[in-house]
Formats: structure tokens, C-alpha cells, sequence
DNA sequence: ACACTATCCTGCAGGC
DNA sequence: TGCCTGCAGGATAGTG
């Protein structure tokens, strides 16, 4: 569920609660989500400071005194709470099944932040923070989607002599990491890249980039930063963590917008909507070939 | 190496 | 009303 935009936008929420603060107590109501937890995990975090809250991808970072870093992954279903006596934020009623409220930290200053994820999907781990970049769910990641990294370029380089659709190799987490389904969508209808060309099409064989590629990572860039100012997109589960909802998917030209009118100025197309390794693609034939 | 699938889990919408 | 099927924002292990 949670793409980059509603991962940074949770970790934007959290962070003024949980960077600086200590953690008093930790309430762990399962043994597992994804994964087991790890072991003790709710005695080795109490007491602990919480010196920053990071994103690197999809994944939340909370940097521990100690040395230890806390990974959460929200998986597709995963989101955070903020309620108990903080000033500055409201108390939301609960409107999920607290039957679902795996994980709740209880902070110093009064505040509880609780991990709420349905589908068990998400995960948290601790991990050595000098050990982060090389433990095995790091060392694979691809650039950020938002930094400098990701230019013509680096995509000419990714996709050359690839036979993959357009869609999954945006999805691949190994070469840009933090797109998911919705996102991938978007951009592609911005730059009017079918999400079924090979990748390796979409790159000339003077090894420069075509015209499309180049206008893929500014698309890309962009729909990642609307949808961050509208604080992610809210469909079922994401949330922001004053319990607020993002309204990104108001602004879906494509996403879940099967037998819509192009959006596409002068297009006189149809989204259409097609499958790709299991899961839906929306794409106008018209105007993304 | 690469491409594609099945799978983890629950909730919800749509068809009958 | 209820039962059934399929689908959902992710990512991995396993297959050919």
C-alpha cells in the first residue's frame, strides 16, 4: 500500500513525536507480523532515545542511542497512530479494529504511537545502524526516486537490453526504490510511456536516451512530489499520523480510473486497465505507446 | 541473468 | 441477508 509519498508523509507525522523522544514502554501483542519480531524486541527498546526517524525507500528508519537502528515496513496495510496526551495533535477516535493494533510505543513526553496492520504484511527489526546500508534489505536498493541520482541516464543504463515491461522495472525495487503500482501508473501517463513497452525499447541505440526515457525521470519526480504535498494518497489504510487522510488519489489521472476519459489534453482515449505479473495496470492506449 | 508465478494475510466490494 | 470470488498500495522465494 504505502508507496515513498506515504511512508515520508507518516515518517513527517511521527517525527516531531518520536525524534528526541525516549520510549518508556513497548507493548508487542503478537509474536510476528511478516517475520517474527525480533527476539526481546520490546524490552531492548524500552528505555532508549530515539535520536532520528529516516526513510530510505519504503522503509522507516528510527536511529537508536545504543547503536541500533528500528526498521519498520508498513507492507500494504500497515499504518501509525499517534494519540495519548500530546500537545499539538488531536485525539482521533479509533476508527480500525483494535484487533489489528500490533505494536505500541509508549513515549516519555506521554504520547503512544501504535502500529496497526491488518494484513501482517509489515515488519520492524533492529538492526546494527553501521550494519544498515550492508544488511541484506538495504544493499540491493536502488537511487531514490526524488534524488539526483535518477536522471536519463541512470534509466538508459537500467533499461538497456531489457525485455521487461516499462511497468515492472519501475516497480523493481533493485533499480529505483520506493515506486508501487499507483505511482508507476501515473508517471507513465505523464511522459506517454506505454507500461507495456519493453525497457530495452524505450532506449536508442546510440546508447543515448530517447525522447520518452528522457521525460520519464522528471514524471516520475513530479507525481511523487504532488502527491506528497497532498500527504500521500488515502485508498483504504493510509492514513497521515494526526489520523488525517491524504487526498493524492483525487488527483489519479489513470489509477483506478478504468473506462475514464483520457486526461491527457486533445487525447480522445479510454483508460484502460490491464493485468502485468498479477496485479493492474492502468494506462491509456491512446496516448502512452 | 531474467521473467513470471505463487504466496503471506485480512477486509471489502460485487455478483448471484 | 449471506456466500463466494476476486482484488487490494509489497516483496520474496521458487520455478522455468
Amino acid at each position: 500500500m504505502p508507496e515513498l509519498p506515504e511512508v515520508e508523509t507518516v515518517r513527517r507525522g511521527l517525527a516531531p513525536v518520536l525524534a528526541g523522544g525516549r520510549i518508556v514502554r513497548v507493548e508487542q501483542r503478537r509474536g510476528d507480523l511478516r517475520f517474527p519480531f525480533p527476539p526481546d524486541f520490546a524490552a531492548r527498546l524500552a528505555g532508549r532515545r530515539i535520536l532520528d526517524l529516516r526513510r530510505r525507500a519504503k522503509y522507516l528508519l528510527a536511529d537508536l542511542d545504543g547503536s541500533e537502528t528500528l526498521v519498520m515496513h508498513l507492507g500494504m496495510s500497515g499504518s501509525f497512530r499517534i494519540d495519548g496526551d500530546v500537545q499539538g495533535f488531536f485525539h482521533h477516535p479509533r476508527d480500525k479494529s483494535a484487533a489489528h493494533d500490533h505494536v505500541v510505543f509508549h513515549m516519555e513526553s506521554g504520547a503512544r504511537v501504535t502500529y496497526n496492520d491488518p494484513r501482517r504484511f509489515g515488519f520492524m527489526l533492529l538492526v546494527p545502524t553501521k550494519e544498515l546500508n550492508a544488511h541484506k534489505l538495504f544493499k540491493g536498493l536502488g537511487v531514490e526516486p526524488l534524488g539526483e541520482a535518477l536522471d536519463s541516464a541512470f534509466l538508459a543504463r537500467a533499461f538497456k537490453g531489457r525485455a521487461a515491461p516499462a511497468k515492472a522495472l519501475l516497480l523493481d525495487q533493485r533499480l529505483i526504490a520506493g515506486l508501487g503500482n499507483i505511482y508507476v501508473c501515473e508517471a507513465l501517463h505523464r511522459c506517454g510511456i506505454s507500461p507495456l513497452k519493453a525497457g530495452g525499447k524505450l532506449v536508442t541505440v546510440a546508447g543515448k536516451p530517447s525522447a520518452a526515457l528522457a521525460r520519464l525521470p522528471e514524471a516520475i519526480k513530479k507525481v511523487l512530489e504532488e502527491a506528497l504535498a497532498a500527504g500521500g494518497s488515502s485508498l483504504r489504510d493510509h492514513r497521515q499520523a494526526d489520523g488525517s487522510l491524504g487526498y493524492f488519489q483525487h488527483s489519479f489521472r489513470v489509477y483506478d480510473r478504468e473506462g475514464a476519459a483520457c486526461p491527457t489534453p486533445g487525447c480522445k482515449g479510454t483508460v484502460a486497465r490491464v493485468a502485468q505479473s498479477g496485479r493492474s495496470t492502468f494506462f491509456c492506449p491512446e496516448c502512452q505507446k
